[in-house]
DNA sequence: TGCCCCTGTCAGCCTTTTCTGACAGGTATG
DNA sequence: CATACCTGTCAGAAAAGGCTGACAGGGGCA
């Protein structure tokens, strides 16, 4: 039973994982992951960017849901945090945009909760 | 024979697919334009932004090849640049994004020719 | 000629995104 | 205790995007 989305994704999530999607760095962060997982410091060195920057990208990625980190205890007890892609699928058509455009929220920078 | 790309778009192709259409507005002129075809200051009155707004909007839908449009004369005379979206189709999957960022040109801002 | 609608472009402003360097805390090891 | 490697965050610079108002040219119509 695949988890993965459908057909029919909300435009408010569509958008996040196109504007997440459509930056170099980040999709060679995919990249990379998806070869083997890896944590941050050593990620960042590989693919040689900082490692705050490379913060802030995987929080977007994550935040889109693309990719999912989890705090590991290594057994020396150091954490470190693990990146592993999520196995996301998308179809990008005309008609599959508009049908997300519809559902776009927009506005209100909501602070209700 | 659909025209449509198979299945392997090059890195900067899709990073400008993506990054087109990770926007509301450009989200909003696909559906819109999906609709019905329409010329620049229609469709700007339509959406409710400004004409140099959507024009750049549509510059970068242009660029990216999602939408495409064509000067015409209108039986009075009058110039109107009537756009229409292409039946583009692409698929997300961290694999396909994977080989995407294998192909990324990025660094020289080519001036080469 | 004056008005209306069409096209395009450009300077300048404001907001968002991207990026760096520094700082702080944690657990080992020499 | 100093070092090394891990995590995170923050202020501020630099660059990219988004947006507006004004200007210029074109044609039709009264």
């Amino acid at each position: 039973m695949p988890e993965v989305p459908p057909a029919a994704p909300t435009g408010d999530e569509l958008l996040k994982v196109l504007s997440a999607l459509g930056n170099p760095h980040r999709m060679r962060i995919v990249a990379a992951l998806l070869e083997r997982r890896n944590y941050v410091s050593a990620l960042a060195r590989e693919i040689g960017i900082s490692r705050p920057l490379l913060h802030m990208h995987l929080q977007r990625l994550e935040a889109a849901g693309l990719v999912v980190g989890t705090l590991e205890l290594a057994e020396d007890g150091k954490a470190m945090k693990y990146f592993d892609v999520t196995p996301f699928f998308y179809e990008l058509t005309p008609r599959i945009i508009a049908r997300a455009a519809a559902t776009l929220t927009e506005a209100e920078k909501e602070e209700a909760k």
